[in-house]
DNA sequence: CGTCTATTTGAATGTACTCAAAAGCGGTGG
DNA sequence: CCACCGCTTTTGAGTACATTCAAATAGACG
């Protein structure tokens, strides 16, 4: 498989393009491989990349003020992540994204990505799509986070990602479903009696 | 301050049109006013419009198993709002949409949206932007969702929405935070003594 | 093998909920 | 215009869900 297979399939769902915009596409694209456990962004860093996960997968999380890691998401192989509020408005991250497992990345940089938006339209179309999913999933987890009990919540993070979710601790789990590492831990226990 | 200026300065924050452009789409909306307490949207019904609030207050909420309600978002003047999730794939809702105070709607239909990014792709640029930061205003929730008190909670609300928020009641706010009324209720109380 | 971190277990505590009842408030009809 | 009805808000007691802190155990990694 070659290297940008898994992007241009991404964006196939959604657009059609032609030979030259693919390459122009790829032409500004940037190749990354991630060491387990290495930062592609750390908070109060400046945010310039929008990330393609072609393999492996990252974490983003949120530290407050009491040094709490607060998981807002996995992103796995075929996901689009970054700090998106720090790249938008080209802000300090607040956001710490970090590689759970060797992982590849495709970036573009925000400076290509608005030439990208210029020269071919089209991708406006693509991310019009995938922000509007976003906010979707977004939104389906606040009505879960507000009415689901944490046991519910767990059951659901099962549903949804699979089991091949790699190297992701407990501890990250449970900062994901915002309870604590303890707490997850006694909801597997009875769980796995039931 | 005629009917549709209010529209065409939210749509002006991000895109430029040409004249012909403008009629066009105001060609495409339907206004409508709604009664207080009136709904444009209920549970199991199709979602046909995205809606544009002109003047007053929706309220958008879901109704879980256990018949609770919880908000997903109060629309004041100058929000786009629909059970996107519905109205994107076309299924039965699953939100609820209700008038808190005498509304005017704009609304534009699925079909005439997705002729609208047809005729004037512009347009997929102004919505890309605008889920976007919908997007990101989401994932901030869930942040404090997750790592914010109920009482922090109601700070933020409070800071986020103007006081003129009309004939919302306290349940309904409850509701938003992810919290019972009673519980909101001491929160109040401790709150005024402090 | 030793060290470091993750996970489990338990006791004590805090946050928020349920249920019930009283008080407040707004709208409606006579 | 007032009385009543229904709903919201408040208050309180008892309870459940989830946290904190501490200590023991288990796993991962160099």
């Amino acid at each position: 498989m070659k290297h940008h297979d898994l992007i241009l399939k991404n964006i196939a769902k959604h657009i059609t393009l032609e030979k030259e915009e693919t390459t122009y596409f790829l032409s500004l694209l940037e190749s990354k491989t991630v060491k387990s456990k290495a930062y592609i962004l750390k908070e109060s860093e400046s945010c310039q990349y929008l990330n393609f996960v072609n393999s492996g997968t990252l974490r983003a999380y949120f530290l407050n003020k009491q040094g709490k890691e607060w998981t807002i998401m996995f992103a796995l192989k075929d996901w689009w992540v970054t700090d998106m509020h720090c790249f938008v408005k080209e802000q300090p991250a607040m956001l710490n994204i970090v590689a759970t497992e060797k992982t590849e990345i495709l970036r573009i940089s925000k400076i290509n990505l608005d030439l990208l938006f210029t020269e071919v339209p089209k991708f406006e179309r693509f991310f019009r799509i995938l922000f509007q999913n976003a906010y979707i999933r977004e939104q389906v987890r606040v009505i879960q986070n507000l009415s689901l009990t944490a046991a519910e919540r767990y059951e659901k993070f099962l549903a949804k990602y699979p089991q091949t979710i790699q190297q992701v601790t407990q501890k990250q789990i449970a900062s994901y479903l915002g309870i604590t590492p303890e707490f997850l831990s006694i909801i597997r226990n009875r769980r796995a009696k039931a």
